[in-house]
DNA sequence: GCAGTGGCTTACCGATTGGTAGGGAGTTTG
DNA sequence: CAAACTCCCTACCAATCGGTAAGCCACTGC
């Protein structure tokens, strides 16, 4: 079974969406790359906003399935916090999409989500600061400070994440690749270092 | 002499543009805000895209303020890291703004850039990169590392400062008030960390 | 054979977009 | 006093926006 209209509009979407943003993809837009009228697109979503919300349910699916992944291939708290986050660098373009519409959500989601009333993040996050609180010497740590070092390690996988065209821009193409190599251990270090900080009340 | 028309018009700009992004705000609103028509607006810019470049300019001039502040207030290049991540750190709402306009140059700025020929945060991480490189023990990294941890390093700051509103959607706002506390501590706790990492190719 | 149904089209809508043309009022300058 | 300039206006433009209405065509189930 191939895929469906309607799902290969959905992939247009994500891609266009992450690209330039809700307000800077037109319906026609996304249309228009499958030699369709807006109106097909309209056929199969009820709307704009539907579809853009449609595209957001993937993504939280998609980290949903990460953080899952990542609670199977280790037992203690720390290896799945650093295997998620590891995972959550993006390598191939599917990943950076994900992660470009994970920061447009951030940045937009506002106005977004108190007329759509859903916060796509939120149960991501509170599993998150879940996992920091049963790291060893986490266990005392206030929730605030267990979402501020989530937050810390989030925004350092996730601004790289997006800087992708930017850097080549600035750097050229070689130096990114080099960078891309470089990466990962980098944030293995770091996320060692930030664990390692002990939290004790006494 | 009282505020111009002209760097009201900017101010505003500024402030909508952090706020819904390029394609999410018209000149018309801009222009709105001051009982003007956009027609006024167009007599001191040439055009949307002229003026929104002009409000990225402006958050250059910013960042390279912060650096230079941050480079007198310490003599070691590992001080002088700390006081200019920590100074990004959003505390009033125009830093908000900056550090929001920074993400979406970063989501937005490559069709831009090309057309425009113009990349505000090359001399701002060249810099960064140098300072890097001044840290004891980072003399023999590359520079990719180099740029690795840079970049870690300020998505730890900037994705925390560009959230606010959408952690407190999500968490209200008492946490949020407990999150901006535990936030710097915890910052300076990861800065000792990753610089601590040696770097020697030994 | 015929009534749905799914998938798409054309035609159209009012609203808004960025931008141009030209003019008018007030101030500055020669 | 007149020319020039600054600042803002109304009027207008073609293009695009998201969305509605209605119909066409191929296929399916009864």
């Amino acid at each position: 079974m191939a895929q469906t209209t309607r799902d290969q509009l959905l992939a247009t979407a994500r891609r266009l969406f992450a690209e330039r943003g809700f307000y800077g993809v037109s319906i026609a837009n996304i249309a228009d790359e499958h030699g369709l009228t807006k109106q097909a697109l309209l056929h199969h979503f009820p709307n704009k906003a539907k579809l853009y919300g449609e595209v957001l349910r993937e993504i939280s699916d998609d980290l949903d399935k990460l953080k899952l992944a990542a609670m199977e291939t280790s037992a203690d708290p720390k290896g799945q916090l650093g295997t998620l986050l590891r995972a959550m660098v993006p390598t191939i373009e599917d990943e950076t999409i994900r992660t470009r519409l994970l920061m447009r959500e951030l940045l937009d989601n506002v106005p977004r989500a108190e007329t759509a009333g859903t916060w796509y993040l939120k149960t991501f996050l509170n599993d998150l600061v879940g996992m920091v609180k049963a790291v060893p010497g986490w266990a005392e740590a206030t929730e605030a400070e267990a979402l501020a070092v989530i937050y810390q390690l989030l925004g350092a996988v996730n601004y790289f994440g997006v800087s992708g065209p930017t850097l080549q821009g600035i750097f050229g193409k070689t130096k990114v690749r080099m960078l891309n190599e470089a990466f990962p251990a980098q944030l293995d270090a770091l996320l060692d270092a930030a664990f390692a900080i002990r939290h004790s009340k006494a």
